[in-house]
DNA sequence: TGTACATCAGTGAACGCGCGTTCACTGATGTAC
DNA sequence: TGTACATCAGTGAACGCGCGTTCACTGATGTAC
């Protein structure tokens, strides 16, 4: 094999998808050169150990979730029409990208939360923006609805996930997104199908 | 030593809190063994092996919260009583038993979903008792309905866990509760302070 | 253009540590007589 | 009551496998002249 590092993206994809299905853990080396093709130590030419290759992995498909999440969150519009892009995003995200986005969810455990910069950590984006959408510095009622609002967005796609929730989250923007609006006590007009108000 | 089995709950105890805090994978025997005070073969006159620990104390723990849970949820009351109490009863519970609760939730991952019999798996609890409110058969509406209602009520813990909601969930059990009634367009009055309706 | 050399992604085999597990043992308690 | 024996929770040391990691190597590609 010559310069062209063909295979350092199969080596990611492959180590993506296993730890999104089987966990950090349970996930070991030999296991990713395996489903990559290729041999234990090519690994090493790219990441000098395993913890770095997953920690590695999990800030870049943080980011390539949060970056244009966040630019999305600063668009103007009225609250329900904010809250519905980005409830539509965050499942378009999910359907578009199912291995990766699982592989978010399910790793973000396995990290020292603090390691994240604020800036790029999912919870605390939801909490600023939901600070602002209310109008409260971001005092303690602010962060019980965020992670209200958390809850009830990323919950469906966990259910999705184990098989219970058949119908997949992106034909559930709608509903959601109104039971979003309605804990946040947004009364904004959608231009909502099916839901009535209150 | 001799006969009573003195040690047995000491090496339980500290599993659990080493797996609450940790995680299963992270956890190894001599780390439990030393902070029981035992030697790492006592482990074994009690478990097979590591597995059959965790395993045997998840599902302990899974039933010490679901049989008294799911008996509440039988109670007679007014749909909004209902979820009250049952919101009451899970705050209070993680309020008691904070590292018996974090260890459901934290390893409820870690196993085979298919593993509880669907009568002790809180998510099917929780998916009966919404259908059942809902008088809809298990359909998919009411599947989503109790993602929601899932999500709304444990994302408080999870964010208290990681320290971002530094209110007590015990103490939002008023607002969890209204979000959750407004999310299932209940109108039952409550006997509620602050939070005003539609 | 052709030749000589540097680079470096990937190989294949080995290494050694950390981990779960085993096992011969000890000695305190319960039981039979 | 006292004596002999069975039981078994806990000890302490060892084992061996699975795992992450290392390393001398190969050979294809890029570059200098």
């Amino acid at each position: 094999m010559g310069r062209p590092n063909l295979k350092k993206k199969v080596i990611e994809e492959a180590a993506i998808e296993l730890f999104a299905t089987k966990g950090l853990a349970r996930t070991v080396i030999r296991d990713i050169a395996q489903a990559a093709q290729v041999t234990e130590g090519a690994l090493y030419r790219h990441y000098k150990s395993k913890d770095e290759l997953a920690w590695s992995l999990f800030q870049r498909e943080i980011d390539r979730f949060t970056v244009p999440f966040s630019e999305l969150l600063l668009q103007p519009g009225s609250a329900s029409q904010l809250l519905e892009a980005a409830v539509q995003f965050i499942y378009d995200y999910y359907q578009q990208q199912p291995i990766h986005f699982t592989f978010i969810l399910l790793t973000q455990h396995g990290f020292p939360d603090a390691s994240l910069r604020q800036q790029t950590n999912p919870n605390d984006i939801i909490i600023r923006f939901i600070s602002q959408l209310l109008d409260q510095p971001n005092d303690q009622h602010a962060v019980l609805m965020a992670a209200l609002v958390m809850g009830l967005v990323m919950q469906p796609v966990v259910m999705h996930g184990n098989g219970r929730l058949t119908t997949h989250p992106v034909d559930c923007v709608a509903e959601v997104t109104a039971a979003v609006c309605r804990v946040l006590n947004i009364t904004d007009l959608l231009q909502s199908e099916g839901d009535e108000p209150c």
